[in-house]
DNA sequence: GCCGTTTTCGGCCCGACTGTTTTCAGTCG
């Protein structure tokens, strides 16, 4: 069981107590459990398997310890069980519903008798919930909205998407007068894979102008909130953007909060009130007195922490490596000097070598490795021994004639169901880049499938386990792999671990890339580009890696040639 | 329900906005 599949259970846990108006500490308690479980970097499940005690998590008690036991041991725990015998099926739904808790789910529930999605959407379209006390014709209509919402959008967009919306919504903001600053905050600036919505902090001369003018942006469909501190909208595409202004004195703190993650603001808060200060968006005061706020690095500075990246904040030790001055060197776009995954026309690229070796010139790039299919790919018309070896030739002539640039002859060779490799050794053992990966025969029992790629990991021909869970983002489910024992194969055989740049990929994820990090892994960033425009894709690896901590030394794509050839070199 | 250099009890982040209400509850981030 995943540990997305446990923090969910915990998370319906807390909806339901919430529904019951159970007591808000415990129910805060099983959410900050959820959360917890959501950030961790190790699967919960290996751990338990290896023996780790699960209250050395934090927000993880001896109770949620033994619930958790019994979640792996049985699907779910008797808790839950109990719980959904008391409130009517379908509530924890209505929840997710924007602008409905828990006190107005219960109301609808006694009220109207309504349980689901399409009963809620009929009683409001049946004016019935304008009658009920302390709801009226606004709240009818928010709730539709809102209703609408999670049935188009389900919440959350990939980073590449926010990222587009941001490029041109940042052409209009940088039109507007009155704003003298603006930074995006939030889960964007984290570089998290997936963004819910867009914080936009804000300095301007004239707030209420100033929004008159941002509501000129075309795309804005939707007005959620107006104040003085605050615009809220909706875009065409469904994301949200939250607008926020701040004042100079308070920027620095404002940028903080906003930014997050809440588990890391809530241990800043902490430290404060440790040393009997006050933290939030305005600034850091002892009693009326300002301690902090312009800046971000003003405030860590007085907490005696150092600066912590954004990518960092997770409240995943990144506060106790500031305080003990650990915080790591993390690597940088402009670190990176070349690219380990790419594909052409020889199988289901759409451009020549040539083509892909000029874009990455052109991209400033010192190498790219070429690997097309291996024959098992057959819709992407992989190579057979002699396709492969051909290829190879032709890769290798076009590099002896480009001046400091090395086109790496490569294959990304399939894993088959057995763990042996799609092409003979000796194919392999010619090539210049060996990257193998799991295309077919996802199916299977998680024993047999770690010891398919821990195979592959061993045959001593491969250089790079590329994107070793398989998911796609919001479609495809990651394969059931021990990536423990995976990543341990790796470290052993001095096999790179591949950070698979796609915007729908990003594999290895974060989360498992910390361990792996931990464990002694390291890695590559690979476009996987299939057209010259994919080699534009590193800075979303480069993104994944700085949340996994990496520091140059990690990466093998901030090696010169020459050290490149070097750390090749077959023994 | 979790946590502890205020440690086994008593806290637990808190301010903005909306809608509905006439002083505030509910929701959100």
């Amino acid at each position: 069981m995943e540990n997305s599949q446990i923090a969910e259970i915990f998370e319906e846990i807390a909806d339901l107590l919430e529904l019951r108006k159970d007591n808000e500490f415990r129910i805060r308690a099983y959410r900050n459990v959820a959360q917890s479980i959501r950030s961790l970097s190790a699967r919960i499940e290996d751990m338990v398997e290896h023996g780790e005690s699960l209250s050395q998590i934090s927000d993880i008690g001896s109770g949620t310890a033994e619930k958790i036991l019994e979640i792996l041991e049985r699907g779910t725990t008797q808790r839950l069980e109990d719980l959904r015998k008391t409130v009517p099926k379908g509530l924890t739904t209505l929840m997710r519903v924007p602008g409905l808790g828990a006190k107005r789910v219960m109301l609808l529930n006694q009220e109207l008798d309504v349980s689901s999605l399409e009963g809620l959407k009929r009683a409001c379209e049946a004016h019935r919930v304008r009658e009920i006390e302390g709801l009226g014709e606004k709240t009818e209509e928010k709730i539709l909205r809102g209703i609408a919402t999670l049935e188009s959008a389900g919440g959350r967009v990939l980073y590449t998407e926010a990222a587009e919306q941001l490029d041109s919504l940042s052409a209009h903001l940088n039109k507007i007068e009155e704003i003298e600053r603006w930074e995006v905050a939030g889960s964007f600036r984290r570089g998290q894979e997936t963004i819910g919505d867009l914080d936009i902090l804000i300095r301007a001369k004239d707030r209420e102008k100033t929004s008159d003018r941002i509501l000129q942006y075309r795309p804005i469909v939707d007005v959620t909130s107006r104040g003085k501190e605050r615009l809220s909208v909706r875009l065409e595409n469904g994301l949200q953007v939250d607008f926020r202004y701040f004042d100079p004195p308070s920027f620095g703190t404002a940028w903080l909060y906003f930014t997050g993650s809440k588990a890391h603001n809530i241990k800043l808060r902490r430290i404060a009130q440790d040393y009997g200060w006050k933290l939030n968006e305005y600034g850091l005061s002892k009693g009326d007195r300002r301690l902090a706020g312009e800046t971000e690095e003003s405030v860590y500075e007085r907490l005696k922490l150092s600066w912590i990246p954004p990518e960092m904040r997770e409240d995943a030790g990144e506060i106790e490596a500031a305080r003990e001055g650990r915080i790591p060197q993390l690597v940088e776009i402009g670190d990176i000097r070349g690219d380990f995954q790419s594909h052409t026309i020889a199988s289901d690229g759409r451009n020549s070598i040539e083509e892909m070796a000029n874009a990455a010139r052109k991209l400033g790039f010192s190498y790219l490795a070429v690997t097309d299919h291996s024959k098992r790919v057959t819709m992407a018309k992989g190579l057979d021994d002699k396709g492969a070896k051909k290829h190879a030739s032709a890769i290798r002539e076009l590099s002896e004639k480009l001046p400091r640039f090395w086109l790496l002859a490569g294959i990304e060779v399939d894993i088959l169901k057995d763990g042996r490799l799609d092409l003979a050794e000796e194919t392999l053992e010619s090539m210049d880049w060996v990257v193998a990966s799991v295309h077919y025969d996802r199916a299977m029992t998680r024993k047999a499938m770690t010891e398919r790629v821990v195979r592959a990991v061993k045959s001593g021909v491969v250089h790079c386990l590329g994107h070793p869970l398989g998911r796609i983002i919001g479609k495809r489910d990651p394969i059931a792999v021990d990536i423990d024992q995976v990543v341990e194969a790796c470290v052993e055989n001095n096999v790179w671990i591949e950070i698979n740049c796609q915007a729908d990929r990003l594999d290895l994820p974060d989360n498992y890339c910390r361990a792996a990090r931990s464990a002694g892994a390291r890695f590559v960033l690979s476009t996987d580009a299939h057209s010259t425009d994919g080699l534009r894709r590193l800075p979303l690896g480069v993104m994944v890696a700085r949340r996994s901590w990496l520091t140059k030394e990690h990466v093998l794509n901030t090696r010169s040639i020459a050290q490149l050839k070097k750390a090749l070199r077959r023994s």
